[in-house]
DNA sequence: TGTACGTATGAAAGTACGTTCATACATTTG
DNA sequence: CAAATGTATGAACGTACTTTCATACGTACA
């Protein structure tokens, strides 16, 4: 007997469709900036953009657009209390998508 | 006594250097073409460029262009057989990436 | 050795993304 | 209501990514 020293197949079986919004998800996330804000708002729950600026050290004007990118691509909700404006993780799996790829010894 | 509806709080606590690597491995996985490659090689363990080529419906140099980026990012393997060049997926951690975002209900 | 086949490479062009800056908008407070 | 604070928006610019095309390279086989 030889043993065979081959990964198990997987059948991810994606549609076109399906393969198109993963990437496109991927991509939403795809930036430090982007994976810092996810982690951020994965341990606190909603952050205000100057919560969010201070901590990560990003101007405000450049987190604002990163903010609404992601909030217009389902990753992110915000409501507004007061003058500021609340961001908070809506599409909760891209931190396992993240948690999954930081666990890769190799990186 | 209230419930609180609020998600667990998740501790990613990634360096910076970790996520930009983690980021980089996103952009490099965030493209249709390459999410369908991930798919095929995850089912297939090793497959030749025009196998690739014909099964995705992609042309020759465009894929070309594609595998040997992912190649160069440590996603894919290859080795010449003959006239043939098969590639195969190095770094299978990025099946669980898309099957977790694939998992989504939403997409 | 030359011809065919499989694959890679490099330049060029279009498109999308990241960043900065200036400015506008909304809300609170004096 | 004017000023201050927090946030969004849009233009402009540079950079990176995607695609196509032409061509070069490596291997097999007549």
């Amino acid at each position: 007997m030889t043993a065979t020293l081959v990964a198990t197949p997987v059948d991810l079986n994606l549609t076109t469709e399906k393969m198109e919004k993963v990437a496109f998800i991927l991509k939403t996330t795809a930036h430090p900036t982007r994976i810092a804000i996810v982690q951020l708002l994965a341990a606190t729950d909603s952050l205000s953009v100057t919560d969010i600026s201070e901590k990560l050290n990003v101007e405000q004007s450049l987190l604002s657009h990163h903010l609404s990118g992601m909030k217009l691509k389902g990753i992110l909700s915000s409501h507004r209390e007061g003058k500021n404006i609340f961001y908070a993780l809506k599409m909760r799996e891209v931190i396992d998508v993240i948690q999954c790829l930081a666990g890769c010894t190799f990186l």
